[in-house]
DNA sequence: TGCTATTATATGACTAGTCATACATGAGAC
DNA sequence: GTCTCATGTATGACTAGTCATATAATAGCA
C-alpha cells in the first residue's frame, strides 16, 4: 500500500492537517497520481501515529473545529526514505470497456461506437486537465524536484494520449466495417 | 464490478466448471485484460447461479472430484447484452512507481535509475508478451470477434509501449543529470 | 513409505478502498 | 428563522480483491 507513503511524503514538505491533506493535496496536485478517500486519509494518519512515523499536536479553535496537526517523526523520514527506494509491485489494471469490447461481437457497432466516443469525450478532458497542469516553481522546491514532477506528469499525459489515439484509431475501425 | 459479466461472456462461448475458468481464461487469454483469484471465481459463481444467470449441473466422476459445470441461462444473457452496452466507470490507476519518483527528489539519482531500470525490464517483458499473443482463428470464432479480439489487444500492446519509452526516456534525463 | 502434482471446490481472514452519515461551530443567503 | 456551506474529525457498513488453507481422489517419483 502507497497511501501512507503519500502522506508521509506531503508531510515531510511540511505539517498538515487530515482535511488540508485532502483538501489541498488530494483533490489537487497529488489527483492525477494517487486518490484518495477522506475516511481513508484519516484512518491511515491513525495507523501512522500508531506506528511513531507521525506525530500530533492539537490545535484549539474557538470559531471553529480543533485541528490536528501531523508532522513527520525521524522514524516516518527514515522508512519514507527506505521505501521510497524499494521496489514496488506495478497495479494490476482492469478496464471494464476492454472487457466490453472483448465480448461485443453480438453487441450492433452503433452501440460499441457510442461507448467508446462515451469513452474518448471522458478522456480528451483529461488529457485536457493533464496537459494544463502547470507545476508550480513554489519557492521551497528545488529544480531536481520540478524535474521529477514533470517526469510524473509526462507519463500520466502520455497515458491519455495513447488511450485517445487508440479511441479514434478503434472508432474509425469500427465505422468503416459498419459502411461496408 | 465487471468480474461477473466477464464470466457470463465466457460462460456464453461455452459452459464451463470453475477450475475451467481459472485454468483456461484467467491464467490465459483474458489474463491481459481481467486478472481474478480462484476464491472470487467460485463466490461469484455462487452470486450468479443465485441471481439465476448462471445454472450449474454436477458431473459426477469416479477418479477425480466432481465438477460443477456450469451455463449461461437466458435471464444471464440478456443481463450480460444490456452490461456490455452500458457505460461502465474508468478505473482509477495508482502507480506506486509515480509516488515514489514524485517524492524521490532527496534520493540519490542512482537509486532512482535503478528502480526505473528494475521496471523497464518488468515492462519489456510484458509487452514482449503483448506482441507475441496470437488471436486464434477458433472455430466458432466469427471475423468480427477476431476484430474486436485485436482491437484490445492493440490498446494493451500500446499502453505497454508507452510505458516503456516513458520509462527510456525517465532513465535518460536522469543519466544527463547525473554526469552533468 | 512419504512427497509432490493435478484435478476440483470451498471457506476464513484479511487489506484497500468507497459511501454515507454523524458530530460541532460559525458565516452568509433567502 | 432556517438552510446551506466551510471547517474539521470520526465511524459503521460495505465491495472488490488477495492469501492461505482445507478437503479428497489419483498418479508419479524417489
Amino acid at each position: 500500500m502507497s497511501l501512507p507513503y503519500v502522506i508521509l511524503g506531503l508531510l515531510q514538505q511540511r505539517q498538515r492537517t487530515g482535511y488540508d491533506l485532502k483538501t489541498e493535496c488530494f483533490d489537487d496536485c497529488i489527483a492525477h497520481l494517487w486518490q484518495a478517500d477522506q475516511a481513508q486519509i484519516y484512518r491511515t494518519l491513525d495507523r501512522l501515529e500508531a506506528q511513531g512515523w507521525v506525530s500530533c499536536t492539537v490545535e484549539i479553535q474557538h470559531d471553529r473545529p480543533n485541528r490536528k496537526i501531523y508532522r513527520i517523526t525521524e522514524a516516518g523520514d527514515t522508512e519514507l526514505r527506505q521505501w521510497l527506494q524499494s521496489h514496488q509491485i506495478p497495479p494490476i489494471v482492469r478496464e471494464p470497456l476492454l472487457v466490453q469490447l472483448y465480448f461485443a461481437a453480438q453487441i450492433p457497432n452503433p452501440a460499441i461506437i457510442q461507448l467508446l466516443e462515451q469513452e474518448l469525450t471522458v478522456r480528451q478532458k483529461k488529457l485536457a486537465e493533464c496537459e494544463a497542469v502547470v507545476i508550480p516553481a513554489a519557492e521551497n522546491s528545488t529544480e531536481r524536484q520540478q524535474q521529477l514532477h514533470h517526469l510524473v506528469l509526462d507519463l500520466v499525459t502520455r497515458r491519455e494520449k495513447t488511450y485517445v489515439n487508440w479511441l479514434q484509431d478503434a472508432i474509425a475501425t469500427l465505422q468503416s466495417q459498419s459502411q461496408s
